[in-house]
DNA sequence: GGTTGACCTCAAGTTGACTTGAAGTGGCAG
DNA sequence: CTGCCACTTCAAGTCAACTTGAGGTCAACC
């Protein structure tokens, strides 16, 4: 059996081992079991961080990723919320798409003052339609 | 002079008063003068408030925001920091993008068990290597 | 077989971003 | 001129997501 304790998941992942004691307390992975006290790991846990990493950062919450989710990482949904989801992250991609152009504008824009500039400004009219609710 | 109330700015942006007071309590927008006690505000606020809402859809804290954008919205960051963000944009626009992949793949994907996709199996390698780090 | 060091539990503390509540104010419609 | 109601302040509360600290345990190496 392929079996690592909290450090060597730890060290793998770069998630600090008291969180990975939260992620398991509130249900959003588990252990497979105990060498003494520690906790001992299945491989496939690493995957699973990694999913959750990746919700993380498309801002969804713990508790939105542990629906996500069934217990040993696969992805446990109806389609049509699935798809639903993956709406969401295009509407999000959308936004930072833009506010990337908009920062990598004004850092190569030689205008004085970026609210004058045409370009700055219909970014910002689509930053202002884009953005909101979360 | 094209003045708002609190109230109107809040219809305007979606964000409720208290968080618009909060927000000029720690900076990051200001209002500019008041009518009897009501806080009033210039229209340019409006489009700083989407920036600020997009720059929290970034994932970046009040406080970066703050540091990204002047007091009047226009951004002041020196060239290669705004740069830098740009790029980390792109990086987590990748990520976005793969989770949105790997929902979309598994809520089409026929196999029962996704783990054993290849498919997905490859997308999430790439989560692991892209994940992390914030 | 003693020391070490990485783990353990459990409660409490922290941070960011707001929200809520109580008590007060002031412009304006009637 | 009297209400009303949307605003005001200020302190305290909330929520998610962790982190920290105190005090304890145990497998493994010397």
């Amino acid at each position: 059996m392929n079996l690592l304790d909290i450090g060597a998941v730890s060290r793998h992942s770069g998630i600090p081992p008291s969180t990975l004691r939260y992620y398991e307390e509130i249900g959003l992975i588990q252990s497979v079991g105990r060498h003494g006290l520690r906790r001992q790991f299945d491989t496939p846990v690493l995957t699973q961080l990694a999913l959750i990493s990746l919700g993380k950062l498309a801002g969804f919450s713990l508790d939105d990723i542990k629906g996500m989710f069934a217990g040993d990482g696969s992805p446990q949904l109806p389609r049509p919320e699935l798809h639903q989801r993956a709406d969401m992250l295009d509407q999000q991609i959308k936004g930072l798409t833009r506010l990337r152009d908009a920062l990598r504008h004004v850092a190569d824009c030689p205008a004085e003052t970026h609210m004058d500039c045409p370009k700055f400004k219909r970014l910002m009219e689509f930053a202002s339609r884009t953005a909101n609710r979360r």
